[in-house]
This record gives C-alpha cells, structure tokens and sequence, in this order.
DNA sequence: CGGGTGATAGACT
DNA sequence: GTCTATCACCCGG
C-alpha cells in the first residue's frame, strides 16, 4: 500500500471541524523496517486561550507548548510518566489549538506494532489509547515540532468513516466548565476507541 | 529542586 | 467492569 501525505491546507480547518475530519485518516510512520499504518478513530479538541484543560489556557507559552503557537499540522508531543502522547496542532499562528489522537485502528505492519507492545497482548489492546498506540507506532520525543505533511511521519487519506460520536472529552480532571465540552470525536462501534471512564 | 503533566497493567469482584 | 499502585521526563527558579 502506498500512502500520500495530505496537503497541509487539510490542517487550516476550525480545530473542532478538523477534529472531526482527522477521523477515518492514517497515520502512517515509515521506517527502516517496514511501514506502520493505522487508521485515527478517536481525537479530542483542545482551545488553547481559553480552553481550561489545555496546556496552553490563558496563552500560557513553555518551550513545552511553543508549538502549538506555530502552524496547524505541526505535532506536537508531550511526556506523561512512561507514556508519550501526540496531538495535532490547529487553528492560525499564535492561536495555541490542538488534538489529541486518542485511539486508532492497525492496518498495516502489524508484526511490528505487536512486538513494540508486548506479544502476549490482545491486538484490541495495542492502540486503544493515546500511551499505547505512541509506542506501538514508535512515536516519540524526537517528532515534537515535525509537520504531519511530511515523511517520515504523516497523515494520509483514508477510506472514509463510520458515524462519528460527540461526547466530553476524558481523563481532563477538575478543569471547571471544560470538563463538559463536547469536544471529543470517535466512530461509532470501533472496538478500538478508549473506554471511557467517568 | 519542586511542580506540572494522566494513562497503563493487572488484580480483584 | 472496576479499582488502584505505579510509572519519568522536562522545565523554571
């Protein structure tokens, strides 16, 4: 299968349309030993300025979160214990939105996301969370500020989506009011989107 | 050196 | 399905 990275006018969409249109998409990570897809299922928008749960409320600017001020596509990556999570980053310069990939489907190089995540696990198990499908992909640090239009790590088109479901988004804490946003995006019926827990 | 950053695996019911 | 112990790095001061 050969994939072709989508043009970076996809990224320009309103974060939460682009949240919506990130669904039914590959992710495709090419590396020496072969090639990782695996279709997005699941995302959650996050509003920087005045988004509570994002890291980027009231325009608060890191090194940390210094990318997401840059131009939408570019990916941003952030540490959490042993995990690392990755997010797309939208909206114009200067305004800090971003998503975050929560979920995807395996399609391709299968063999290698099994042994990246341990062979005793069940395929369900490989991707159905932003921590696991990172390391299952072999997803890391070293992509923070990369742009998903480019090779060797990018965002290709896919074969489109089932009914996507609009729910809160999870695992935000006590971020006031945001905690009740619809901004979470997954299909309906995917075996591979996290579970949610209340 | 202290604060910021939630998800995972596995045991239990 | 539900519960919870455990997990590490980056950054600013």
């Amino acid at each position: 299968m050969i994939y072709t990275p989508i043009d970076t006018s996809f990224y320009k969409a309103p974060v939460l349309e682009l949240a919506q249109n990130l669904l039914g998409h590959y992710i495709v990570h090419e590396q020496p030993d072969g090639i990782l897809a695996a279709r997005i299922v699941e995302t959650e928008a996050y509003r920087g300025p005045e988004d509570q749960a994002a890291h980027s409320f009231g325009n608060r600017r890191t090194k940390r979160t210094d990318i997401m001020f840059g131009a939408a596509g570019s990916v941003y990556t952030y540490r959490m214990h042993t995990h690392t999570l990755v997010n797309v980053v939208g909206g114009p310069i200067d305004t800090p939105h971003a998503i975050l990939i929560r979920a995807v489907e395996p399609i391709e190089g299968l063999e290698q996301m099994r042994e990246n995540r341990g062979v005793q696990l069940k395929m369900h198990d490989w991707t159905n969370g932003p921590g696991k499908l990172t390391k299952a992909m072999g997803i890391t640090m070293d992509y923070y500020g990369h742009h998903w239009s480019k090779k060797p790590l990018f965002i290709a088109e896919g074969a489109g989506v089932g009914k996507i479901v609009v729910g809160p988004r999870v695992g935000i804490g006590n971020s006031g009011e945001a905690v009740h946003y619809p901004w979470r995006f997954y299909e309906k019926d995917n075996p591979f989107v996290s579970k949610y827990r209340a």
